[in-house]
DNA sequence: CATGAATGAGAGTTCATTCAT
DNA sequence: AATGAATGAACTCTCATTCAT
């Protein structure tokens, strides 16, 4: 498997892996990718930036490793919830709730996840697709098919299409804890303390793709 | 009103303050706001760099300028809207087309647009939020509003957050036209050639909102 | 034609454009192309790395600019030889003495020349290639081809070949002025102070020559 | 006798030393001193940076080293021509032979030898100065003397003279068979194939030395 | 109003050398 | 005797901004 960093990486101590890995996310978080200063991060990470060349070839690289690493936490959380109990339902309100959860722990991880969509970063999401998010994609296939066959939800739409809106909702939602530009957004939408009732605003949302899965949705 | 750009700037010929703003457009469209060179806006629009700083203030101020200029035209694209006839699905649609001819004709605004979620500019995005959104939020507001007095779509949700909700799905829709983050997604959620039919996603997009909206959505 | 400045260099005062590769010409022949400080020989013209850049894109740029310009030396000092009257053993005396002075006049010129011929710079001695030593060749070639057809020294030599012995011996005295290896060399073979006495140097390889050219050569 | 490695380096089995001398012989000769990495070196050699230090007090005692070995091999080819039986001539031909066998089996340690005439290096040639080519002057001037006494050649040069102007052109041909920027050199004075004969070359270099040391070469 | 040469702080990256194990 | 992780000064190059003309 591909690896964005040096194997020497992985044979220092884990304590110090995580010095730097946090202090690179929260450089990456606060500056962005371009505007991150190596130098800074290793300092910040208490070694030398010699050291920082040692366990990555490159700033990309390190940013890479990041967001691999994020990723691998998204990824374990879905399949928590695939290999749970419940049905397409309870399957959302869980995943909602894990996306705030994971939203408020891990806010800067988040953020650097909202940046990998800036164009000046493209080249790397082109690096890294495929790995993103063809996890949960067979996840939100599986439960649709099973939920349309046990005639649970409107069996007419495209699953396909119904998983990608789901998921979009969800990533939206998201961004709205991390990116100062969403929560603006919010804000406006919802007003100023939309953002301090996460019960609110998941019931709400649930409530949305419920309908939405129900789906009256018939265009006559 | 408050503006980013010198006064002079809107004494000078309309085409050459085009050519600038052109020229601004696929700079940060191409590099992001870190990665542009100012110097290298200046050259391709044909004019010195120091008649570029007479203009803006910093590379900042051209950004800005930029930025809220692509608002007005989505103001005035949903203004239109606002003042057509049709119910609340026909509107609806409406938005969904504008927004596709949107990213499809200045695809590279729109990547600026999406760019300035990233934290590193979100100091931008505080000075610009109110401008950004409110405009559709009122439209939004009535038009919502209206349908559930006519008894057209479910009223026991809250108007604002499904107007939240709706516009989450179309940004993301207009994100997944220019972002190659977002497009690698849709690829990976809808195979690779979901893009190229316009009509399926609108058609797609519009039948999951209008049974969120029908409503169904009561969870017991 | 091809230059390695950009064409800014040129605007500038020639005074400065002097400095700046004056300072260059020592740096480079104190320290080599790869030891030599850019940084440092900015500060030494006077100007600011930033101006450095504006002038040569790169270290390899003003490296080359400068050797294309020491070429232009040779080669003119080669065609006033060329231009004049006198028999092939005048002809050649002159380019002796011009060798002698132009090691004399320009050392740290000469010094960068051979350091060119190290491997590490070789793909800037392919760069150059062609320019380098065309002018000379047609030069000896037309002056042995003469003298031979005048019966003034033996016919049954290869004039390309003669040519090439004749520079490499006045190529290899250039050296003997400035590289300190070539120096210590010399000593050796000739002593201590063999390198003040300018014309014993030249009349001895003079006679060296003229015996080769004269050529009882034939090998039985 | 002065070395320049420390003393452990005999110490250690000697298919080693083969192993760090090469690696570093095809590193400096790739890329010259200043450009050649020591800890690539040590990779190379299949030994730890650690142990290269323990050996080389630095990385210009590796240099150094390599190039002693380097003369070592040049003073042995010498001291067999010295040894052998033939006359000036005879005796000349064979050190053309023998430097073409050198230059075309040793290629990467010949350029390094060319390496050093590079002013950033004098330090290094001034430290070695001496042991260089005190060998080969002695055998010059031995035979040349020899050859004055019986009549074979013209005895009106000084004999010092002669032998430096030989050891040139045998010091150039050895170049163009190694240095890419002699290479060329050589290409535009004599056409493109001029190197793959051996033979021609040492013919033509026999017959130009043939001549200037019968010396019809008095200058009236 | 317009120009564009000039600036220099600061970026990412390299590598000879040290030293604890 | 051997290791190789760690160091950090030093390098090349970029670019937002200024200012004399």
């Amino acid at each position: 498997m591909e690896t964005y960093h040096k194997s020497v990486f992985t044979r220092i101590p884990e304590e110090k892996q995580r010095r730097i890995l946090d202090a690179g996310i929260s450089e990456f978080a606060a500056r962005g990718f371009p505007g991150a200063n190596i130098n800074v991060i290793a300092r910040k990470a208490g070694i030398s930036i010699g050291s920082m060349y040692k366990y990555f070839g490159s700033k990309e690289d390190l940013f890479l490793t990041i967001i691999e690493q994020a990723h691998g936490l998204l990824a374990s959380a879905l399949e928590e919830i695939d290999g749970s109990s419940g049905d397409i339902f309870e399957k959302i309100e869980k995943m909602v709730r894990a996306a705030q959860n994971y939203a408020r722990q891990y806010p800067e991880l988040h953020q650097i996840y909202l940046d990998m969509t800036s164009e000046g970063l493209s080249h790397l999401s082109r690096k890294l697709s495929g790995k993103m998010e063809t996890v949960s994609v067979n996840f939100y296939e599986r439960m649709i098919r099973e939920a349309m066959a046990q005639g649970l939800i409107d069996s007419r739409q495209n699953p396909r299409w119904i998983a990608l809106f789901i998921d979009n909702l969800i990533l939206m939602l998201q961004y709205s804890y991390t990116s100062d530009y969403f929560k603006e957004r919010m804000k406006i939408f919802l007003g100023p303390n939309a953002l301090d009732d996460d019960e609110k605003m998941a019931a709400s949302l649930l409530q949305f793709i419920h309908g939405a899965l129900k789906g009256e949705g018939s265009l006559k």
